[in-house]
Order: C-alpha cells, then structure tokens, then sequence
DNA sequence: TTGACTTTGACCAATCTTGACTATTACACA
DNA sequence: TGTGTAATAGTCAAGATTGGTCAAAGTCAA
C-alpha cells in the first residue's frame, strides 16, 4: 500500500533524524526539491506534525544561510508539564489536539495507557458529538483541564 | 445466494481479510466501485456490523491519502462485570451513581486507582455543569458506555 | 399495514497540495 | 555607513482529494 501522501512521508523523514540527534536542521527548499514538493509544503508539515503539543518546538531564520530547526522538548520535570499544559489548554479544544495532549501525558509516563484510552474514549466524537461543535470543544477543553488539575493532586 | 445484500457482501469480505491480518484499511470509495454501490454505503456497513461492542475499532482520515482502518481487537477474559454494567446503564446517569459504578470496576480490579480518578474527573458536575441538567446526564450516560467499550479491549 | 433494515444521493467537513505574494537576512558595494 | 539585491523562509487562500452525515426512498417479513 503505497497510497501515502507527501506530507506523511515527509514527517517519516524528518523523525528518523530526530529519533538519532536532539534536533533537525534543514533549509526549506533543499527538502522540497528533494520530496519534489512546493517549499510551502514543508512549512505545512511542521504545522501539523510538528506542534508544541506534540512536545516540539520549531525556530527558523530566513535570509541567506538560512534554517528551519525541529527540536524536540524533552521536560526533567513532570510537573513542569502538566502546569505548561494547562496554561496553554484554549477555551475549545480539538479531538485531534486532545489526542496529541494524552499522547504526551502517556509518553511522558504521566498517565498509563489505561489511563489515557479511557480519557480518549471520554473525549472522543462519538461520545461527545451530541452536542453542537461549539460546546463540543468547549467541554472538552473542560474536561482536560479538570484530568490536569486530578494530575497534579495526585502526586 | 441471491438473497444476500450488498452490506452482507461487503461485511463477509472485510471480514475475509480480518481472518487473516489483524487489521483492514480500505480507501472507501475504492470499495464501493468494487462492489457497486454508493461510498456511504460503507459507512453504513461499518456502523452496523463492526461496533465496539463487536470487537472493533474503526479509524479514519479525510483528505489526500485518507484512509478507513477497521482493528479487531481482542477481548479480556473477565468481563462479566462489564457486560452486566453496560447493559443496566440508563440513558441519564446521576453523578452519584457513576460514582458507585466507577468504585464498582476498581474494586473489582478492572480500573486503576488513576484511571478511577481521572474518569471522576470527567464525568464530574464541576465539569460538565455547563450543560443543562437532562444534557449532562446523558452525556454522563454516553461517557460510561464509551468507558466500557473500551474496558473490554486489552490494548 | 407496519416496522426494521437497507440503499441512495445531496450536502458537509477534514486534510493535503500548490502557488502567488510577503517578510527577513546576509552581503556586496557605493 | 547606507542601500540594493539575492537568498531564504512565512502566509494565505483556492482547489483537489478524501471520508462523514442525514434523511428520504426502497425492501421485506411478520
């Protein structure tokens, strides 16, 4: 099955790297030329794939000699991130961002898998989809910020 | 023979590949050319015949590259507790008795102390206060159910 | 006839791709 | 020192490519 698109292979790329060194750096239209894709592309494939909530952070400097730089945040303190977290949750939060938030919590050995399926299972569409978009998010950004804060006192 | 219908057809064949592979992942409209009929007829077969109460669980993605992976997952061994909870859950579920059915599932072992806590959370007045009385039950409701859906999978 | 299940299709939503236009930076050179 | 230019990256919106939802219409057995 090779019905993959661009941008999919591109992140592959880029987190073999990152699964070896602590950062990427790369210049934009090497990239593209080399994924034969519009340089708009990859500033696409950071946007989705490489976010702070899925613990990374992207710095990047136009002009000759010019870069892009991928790191990934490693936090030593696990209060640190759930405090983090929550000053960052928005008023309405996505299913997909959720995701990439339990993804974190798990990675982070914050939460165990348990854990984190049944919260996917309590944040999911299906479950929650009764309810206009609108409070949909709403409520789930609620619900996030209240597993935070049972997070913090349980330690 | 002639009496089957499509959905039939179609089920029996994705479950042809699931006897053999641990998951399936089909393009959707690919499928209805094959088999000739309309794509929303796929979802209607998926919606219908591979439930979390089945043992599946379906993920998809829209847009280029977009894909439907249906996962047969495997159930635990003891889930008389769960299979008895779900079919008495109401279609409103007072906080006070999600409470006693939460301490219920780990008193019996099948949540953790965290995951225990965490549900709590979610499911608290605090949070989804913001609805209207009859709302927030059902949705309560809804939550358990999802909760126990997944509770029957080991993964 | 009725009610459950199936089939269809119009319309909706999410995700990816592309390219025109914009913003910044380094460097050469007046 | 100032300024123009080449080299880089960023933004945004239109278009393409998927899957999702919902309700009306069809089918069939009790």
């Amino acid at each position: 099955m090779q019905r993959e698109n661009i941008s999919d292979i591109i992140e592959a790329y880029l987190k073999t790297i990152l699964a070896q060194e602590a950062a990427v750096e790369i210049r934009r239209a090497e990239i593209a030329r080399r994924f034969n894709c519009v340089p708009s592309q990859i500033n696409y494939v950071i946007k989705t794939r490489f976010t702070p909530a899925r613990g990374y952070i992207v710095e990047s400097k136009r002009g000759g000699g010019g870069y892009i730089r991928i790191v990934k945040v490693k936090l030593t303190d696990d209060q640190d991130l759930v405090q983090i977290m929550r000053q960052h949750i928005p008023k309405r939060l996505r299913l997909r961002d959720a995701r990439d938030l339990i993804q974190e919590l798990f990675d982070n050995s914050l939460i165990s898998q348990q854990s984190g399926n049944l919260l996917l299972a309590a944040m999911n569409h299906e479950t929650l989809g009764i309810l206009d978009q609108g409070t949909e998010e709403h409520l789930r950004s609620r619900m996030f910020l209240a597993f935070l804060d049972r997070l913090r006192y349980e330690r």
